[in-house]
DNA sequence: CCGCTCTGCGTACAGTGTTCGCATCGAAGG
DNA sequence: CCTTCGATGCGAACACTGTACGCAGAGCGG
């Protein structure tokens, strides 16, 4: 690729044979680092990024980000609120509060599965310091509980996205390893369904119904998005019977 | 500490200087590493488990590791399946299925605050391999499940413990930071109330009940009992609408 | 023109997972 | 009893990682 702005071996260091600085390319700020991590982690994985690569993408020095980042855990931090900003949560005066819920949980679904380590990143975090965009995000989601009529909507709040983010956290790990086998994820279930059937046949109560194994070799993506709403209304329905009608 | 077998620096090496096998010391095994990374894990945290000082806690150099087992992450599978075994399912005669499902959700989650790299793992593995304990496990729900009259066990089961596995990683989480800033969970609320206040000052919608104040900063641990509770029940509310009658 | 702050980066350090080849062992076979 | 052999432990080494430090230059206010 081009080489970075002085590292060319010069045998002279001459004045002259430096290069400019090329202003074309924009210059390194923190905005541009977060956007290119957030780059790297969707395409190659959250264990693909180190400082190293990352500077070398931006045509800078390893140890150049750390003029605009404090340390790498910082950098995962907002990343993953700059991601937070991607999540869509419907006004409070919504009139049908189910599917305005439903839209919310869907679309932290969606961006959970676009950036497959931000489940994994918010485990770990512990989400002790929370940045701009998630506590919008949260507040928004209070709001919408609230106008729902919820007594205690940080109660049901919770509810509901420990569920999500149990289901995005479990389907991204699998699109992570389907990815990671290169295969389509129908070839890749159907390359493992022996096995599984193989497994499954010591233990009576795991045997997947005939009409399952044909969904999910044909259309597993149809096969999660009817799962996650699934649960997701077994939660709403639990939901309603709580609130004061 | 004690050293090594070999590693006393004899400036003449020698037959007769060399140490006598410790046969009382255990002799390195699959399971006593695995025993031992659990405990490390346990102790100090999912980051400060490295091979080398697991070698070192087991009186062994840290490539003497690699003729058990094939790779950290193998070791890390084997813990996670290890510590599954813990996992209590009620049998599936049980009388009441909501009491055997409650009882087997807060089975999960205590295993889950007692080794809180669990969910970490679990996230990043993305279950593909899974181990004869996991496996029980998942026998033992499918079973509870179909015999409470389910007529697709698996999606209630998936419901109930993505709900179960995003809260016991979130709290799992929490936990792992309050660990590490060294002070009692009560203290640590307390400690950082006054900032969360201030960050809800703009959020209008995130005010903190004072009800939930108070508790929070004496009983915290009840606190977050209940709390998972009354997702729980949510759940099984909701599950119990579509249970033929 | 001086000085000062800001930005980039080369070097270096401590630590990581893992490979390789050598030393040593207990047991099996002649 | 001696020899051979497979299993086991391990020191050295490799390719990485995150990050601290100090120097070099750029741009700017005085």
């Amino acid at each position: 690729m081009s080489s970075s702005r002085t590292k060319d071996k010069n045998p002279i260091p001459s004045v002259w044979a430096r290069e400019q600085r090329r202003t074309d390319q924009p210059a390194l700020s923190r905005d541009a680092i977060v956007r290119e991590a957030i780059a790297m982690l969707d395409a190659e994985g959250i264990e693909a990024l180190s400082m190293r690569k990352l500077g070398a993408r931006l045509n800078a020095g390893a140890t150049s980000l750390y003029r605009h980042v404090a340390t790498k855990d910082e950098l995962m931090e907002l990343a993953v609120d700059e991601v937070a900003a991607e999540i869509h949560v419907p006004p409070a005066d919504s009139p049908d509060w189910r599917a305005a819920v439903t839209e919310a949980a869907e679309s932290f679904r969606t961006t959970a599965l676009r950036h497959p380590w931000l489940t994994l990143v918010l485990g770990q975090a512990g989400l002790a310091y929370l940045g701009p965009n998630y506590m919008d995000f949260s507040e928004r989601l209070a709001a919408l509980f609230t106008a729902a009529g919820f007594a205690e909507p940080s109660r049901a709040i919770e509810t509901v996205f420990s569920y999500v983010m149990g289901m995005s956290n479990a389907e991204a790990a699998w699109l992570t390893t389907v990815a990671r086998s290169g295969e389509t994820e129908a070839d890749f279930i159907a390359r493992l369904m022996p096995a599984a059937q193989r497994a499954a046949a010591d233990h009576s109560h795991l045997a997947i119904p005939h009409s399952e194994v044909e969904e999910a070799t044909t259309d597993p993506v149809a096969l999660r998005d009817m799962k996650f709403a699934y649960g997701l209304e077994v939660v709403l329905d639990g939901l309603a019977l709580r609130l004061p009608k």
